[in-house]
DNA sequence: CAAGTTAGTAGACGCATGTTTACTTCGTCA
DNA sequence: TGACGAAGTAAACATGCGTCTACTAACTTG
């Protein structure tokens, strides 16, 4: 039957998949321990090792879960400064999740996970970016891009929303998408 | 006397100091622990908390320690952009040490000491940077330099010295200069 | 030379972590 | 209905951490 299953294995593992996407996000994977997982989803400990394998390989289903940039790689390229402008600046002001970028951002200091990492910032990022470029170098103006934007959420991350001061959402946009043209163009 | 002492409190104090340093730059505050710091100074780990008081204390000491981005932020502000780009270029190609940039990166993770990685980026960086640049917006010109700063020390320890791929150190330098000018003009 | 100060040492303490084991309880189906 | 598989649970395990205490031994000083 279909009925509420209070036993229910799909149900309890993607709860612990939700509650560890937000936690990485917020806290970053050093952070985060397997008791405040399971807190969080309302599921026992035990589970998430049962589910998942290990605390590591629940992270990388988790990072391989995240879609990508949702619209900023899509559309003209010669908008593309201002997309990645505006999306730096949206998630560096407000505290809307972007979880992707904190996730990243906020577990790179941990040896155990880098190679998820490594993979998921060439993956999500750097790789479809330096695609996307046309003209020479394009590796070096994707990676600089990706130095700014995973910069950004540190710096998020120590300041909060007043990192950038005082201006307004219109001068930081029009700020950041002269540096990412800098950045990007060929 | 002023002979060969065996029991030598300042130097060993400077030992732990110099090895503490050291492993923080390369291995960020979470993943340095006492015993490592002791092992690598050849000290008693209790000798540490003597002479410090705490981890943290020991950290906080070590980046007061450090000295301001040397010569970077000295000289003609018309060429400020250049300096950083040879600098940011130098530390991100090489094995050279930046303490300074290194362990700030790579501790930033760590909320216990978010505090002193917080004013430290305030007072060794963003703040000089921000006094240093006319005009309007100047807060949010110096944060937008520092993201670049530390998120290409983020790539680094990511990516090791093949972060930007296999471009000259001119085209670096110059696509940085470009990017920082982006970043500090009024 | 004897006493006192203090650098240096060994080891334990308490705690938190990721992981695993032994067990209980629910749901299903022969 | 009763047995079996699987979802869920509680508790322990092993390990590593920062910190602290009790102690030893070297240097200084009277």
């Amino acid at each position: 039957m279909e009925g509420v299953r209070r036993r229910d294995r799909e149900g309890t593992r993607q709860r612990i998949l939700d509650a560890a996407r937000g936690l990485f996000a917020e806290l970053g994977y050093d952070q985060v321990t397997m008791r405040l997982i399971a807190a969080e989803a309302g599921a026992n400990i035990a589970l998430i090792n049962r589910y998942f394998g290990s605390k590591r390989e629940l992270f990388a289903e988790v990072l391989a879960m995240q879609g990508r940039f949702p619209g900023v790689l899509d559309g003209p390229v010669a908008e593309l400064p201002r997309r990645l402008a505006e999306y730096v600046a949206d998630r560096l002001r407000s505290d809307l999740a972007s979880p992707v970028m904190a996730t990243l951002s906020r577990s790179s200091a941990s040896p155990e996970i880098h190679d998820i990492i490594r993979d998921r910032v060439n993956s999500a990022i750097m790789g479809p970016l330096a695609a996307l470029l046309p003209g020479e170098e394009a590796q070096l103006r994707a990676a600089l891009a990706t130095a700014l934007i995973t910069g950004s959420g540190t710096l998020r991350q120590l300041f909060g929303p007043e990192a950038l001061g005082p201006s307004s959402r219109e001068a930081v946009v029009a700020r950041l998408t002269r540096i990412f043209e800098a950045c990007l163009e060929g």
